[in-house]
DNA sequence: TATATTAGACTACACGCGTAATCCAAAAAT
DNA sequence: ATTTTTGGATTACGCGTGTAGTCTAATATA
């Protein structure tokens, strides 16, 4: 897999902005994020300036203007910074932090249905391989 | 609940040798860490350093040395650590991680059988909770 | 045409962090 | 007693980040 830039907490934010919608204009990111981010525009400005640096967004002339675009997809990079964050606080390990959240969270009986198919599927899966494999 | 002092990657580590075994000198810490961090004595210093301004561990004099223990308890970190987080990445919503990780990860069947375990101990309560307010 | 506006480029600046080195007083060693 | 060692305090320094401000060239406006 490719290296994905680090993005700062602040320029996720506009990140999210582009992911849910691309291509816009800087404009159109900075109206994005009025009154929910209470930033100045030449703050978002300067975000964008960064992702454009890290490779992270990219974009097209559109006359005098930019039009700004995602060049790494959201999917990615939650896997990997989620990948990162297992690491350095349940050591890597995935299942201390699937229990924790299973007893903490309010998850609605939907929610726990879906959960439990997931598991029994994981549960054939495994089996297969137990057999191929472990014995 | 209280502030938990904002603690950085390296300083992590410090704290985990912290939490396994306390109160330490800072010495025992270094001695830890060594062949693991590859971190000169002195840095290891800094971050002890760092954690008492922080407030997130303190020390008690033994002779002409300290001797350190954490003020903050592993859980509540990992707690907060990852509301944070989840918050960040997933918009708050667990489910969404929840269900990556059951599909992507390795588990083994035990660790499947326990975590549906949880499930349906989940489910009753769930129940429970509809019976009461819910309807 | 002269002027005001504006998008993007460049500059600013303090703070946290990673990664130490230097300084100092007290203890250990000679 | 003098010298060496050492734990802790203080200082260093470059990079990333949050949070903008200034500069400039081009465009919109009067």
């Amino acid at each position: 897999m490719k290296e994905l830039p680090k993005i700062s907490e602040a320029e996720w934010e506009v990140m999210k902005i582009l992911w849910t919608r691309s291509p816009q204009t800087g404009n159109e990111v900075i109206e994005a994020l009025e009154g929910q981010m209470d930033w100045k525009p030449k703050t978002v400005r300067t975000l964008i300036s960064r992702l454009l640096q890290k490779n992270a967004i990219a974009f097209q002339e559109a006359g005098r203007t930019y039009l700004y675009y995602p060049l790494v997809s959201q999917d990615d990079y939650v896997q990997t910074e989620t990948q990162s964050f297992l690491k350095r606080l349940y050591g890597g390990a995935v299942k201390p932090l699937l229990v924790h959240f299973l007893r903490e969270q309010q998850l609605s009986s939907d929610e726990i249905s879906e959960l439990k198919r997931i598991l029994d599927e994981k549960t054939e899966e495994g089996q297969d391989r137990d057999r191929r494999k472990d014995r």
